[in-house]
DNA sequence: GATAATTCCTATAAGTTCAATCGGGAATCT
DNA sequence: AGATTCCCGATTGAACTTATAGGAATTATC
């Protein structure tokens, strides 16, 4: 019942992203290097951040990444569940899917629904904004 | 970020040991069969609810499982716990960690630690009987 | 136009976890 | 004695995670 990295990194590569936005790309050899993540690992995650346009890419030279929007503009629930899929707990209460198969009085199921929609209700009301505004105000080791 | 099938069962196992407590054991055979999960598996569940003292085994013919305590004693949080291990999204919020080596003013620490406390808020409040409750309510096809 | 910087793409691999399966041992009721 | 039930540890196959590696494509700058 764990967030893997995937998730995670995409959510501190979209914030810092966020906090270092200038309207001027930002390369992603810095983001790896400031936060201490493989810079190849880094591509991956943000090539489908990329291709979701989340994020607009320039090459070549002087190039990098920005954000495609505002900071405001993105949940976290957005990043996690574009980077590690669904966020329910349990396949039977994903969104799209069916009653489970096995029973049509499953009481786990309604626990789980509700696990799902308390998870859901602090992801999609935290945008990269606040996460911007937590980082600053407690910004003990925040350097530009 | 799926709950594991060692929680689930153990869930739907402890369900069904509330649900047909009569006093005598129930045998395991007959859960394993009645929730369509393999016996050799559900042992291997049951083994870690009975170390931890949540149910009681009775060996030999006539012998099984019953619960331990009232089904309101238990709640989903404990067994899913047990089973599963912390439920925290992310290590460096789980209780008795330290804070995160990695940086004092980590922002995302604090959405995850949200999360957390959005999924304790859900499995520390639902008990076996509530779950229990739900089954009977719902019973289209529950059958003794 | 050459060079260097940067993103882009695909393949592979080591390690871990999940979800069982297998085979037998120990206790206990009849 | 024999059947039934719980108890225990080893093993295994598949999938997933978490990267690493190597190079191709694009573009700013000199």
């Amino acid at each position: 019942m764990k967030i893997s990295t995937k998730g995670r990194y995409a959510l501190r590569l979209m914030l810092d992203l966020a906090l270092r936005d200038s309207g001027e790309p930002i390369r992603l050899k810095d983001v790896a290097h400031r936060q201490g993540i493989s810079e190849k690992y880094l591509e991956q995650i943000i090539s489908v951040l990329n291709k979701a346009g989340f994020v607009r890419s320039v090459r070549g030279p002087q190039g990098g990444y920005v954000l495609a929007r505002a900071p405001g503009e993105y949940t976290a629930g957005m990043i996690l569940r574009l980077t590690e899929g669904s966020l329910a707990p349990v396949e039977c209460v994903e969104r799209g899917k069916g009653v489970c198969d096995r029973e049509n009085g499953c009481a786990t199921q309604i626990l789980w629904k509700r696990v799902d929609e308390a998870i859901s209700s602090v992801v999609d009301h935290v945008t990269l904004e606040d996460l911007a505004a937590w980082q600053m105000s407690g910004a003990d080791d925040y350097v530009i």
